[in-house]
DNA sequence: CTAACGATTCGCT
DNA sequence: GCGAATCGTTAGT
């Protein structure tokens, strides 16, 4: 377990952040069991000027509240009333940013993703999908509020670098709702991976 | 207390 | 492509 330091997180710039994790090792230890994958997709919510957010407005609720501390914790939250999404929370104290994880490629411990997920081969079905990763690495509210540097869920670099090239820059999914901030260029995805959500 | 609504997924057509 | 599933959160009475 190498996790990047949580002062990793308290970057000002949310978008920035969410392009420099494509390509990092999102990790989970639950039930004793270890399982990894490389972040190929994820979208980017700013707390101040952005309508698809739920801090947006600097909305403090019993929900929200993690975001507004310092980056570096897990914010997941139930969607649907079925499926647990995953979001990484930066910026510093009192600014409440996060990332929505939207893919990744299975790494270690693949066996367990398939049993949680009920499958028998890994596929982009497996955890292409914020609700689908979330099920196979063992992810659910449970670990709301969690540091990122803690036995149950952290995250690693990798020894890749990831060129500007290698990224797609697209709009959110999901997020009709938020009017014109719905245009917004903040998901991002590896071009290269079979492991990303639809549009 | 009540009601409306999702940062989605899956199965069926 | 379409619609159901399913319940915590939120805002309003």
């Amino acid at each position: 377990m190498n996790p990047l330091p949580l002062s990793y997180y308290q970057h000002p710039d949310v978008v920035h952040l969410a392009k420099d994790l494509l390509g990092k090792i999102l990790c989970t230890q639950i039930d004793g069991k270890l399982t990894t994958g490389i972040i190929t997709e994820t979208e980017a919510y700013c707390g101040r000027n952005d309508k698809a957010c739920h801090a947006n407005n600097n909305k403090r609720t019993a929900r929200t509240e993690i975001m507004f501390q310092q980056g570096g914790h897990a914010y997941v939250y139930l969607c649907y009333g079925i499926h647990n999404l995953f979001n990484i929370t930066t910026n510093v104290d009192g600014l409440a940013d996060a990332i929505l994880i939207r893919a990744i490629e299975p790494f270690k411990g693949i066996e367990t993703m398939l049993d949680r997920r009920g499958k028998v081969k890994p596929d982009k079905t497996l955890t292409a999908g914020p609700g689908c990763l979330s099920k196979a690495l063992g992810i659910d509210r449970r670990l709301y509020g969690s540091p990122l540097n803690s036995p149950f869920i952290w995250i690693e670099d990798s020894d890749r670098t990831i060129m500007a090239s290698e990224i797609t820059t697209t709009t959110r999914i999901g997020v009709e709702y938020a009017e014109e901030d719905a245009l917004l260029p903040w998901r991002f995805y590896l071009n290269s991976s079979t492991y990303v959500s639809k549009r």
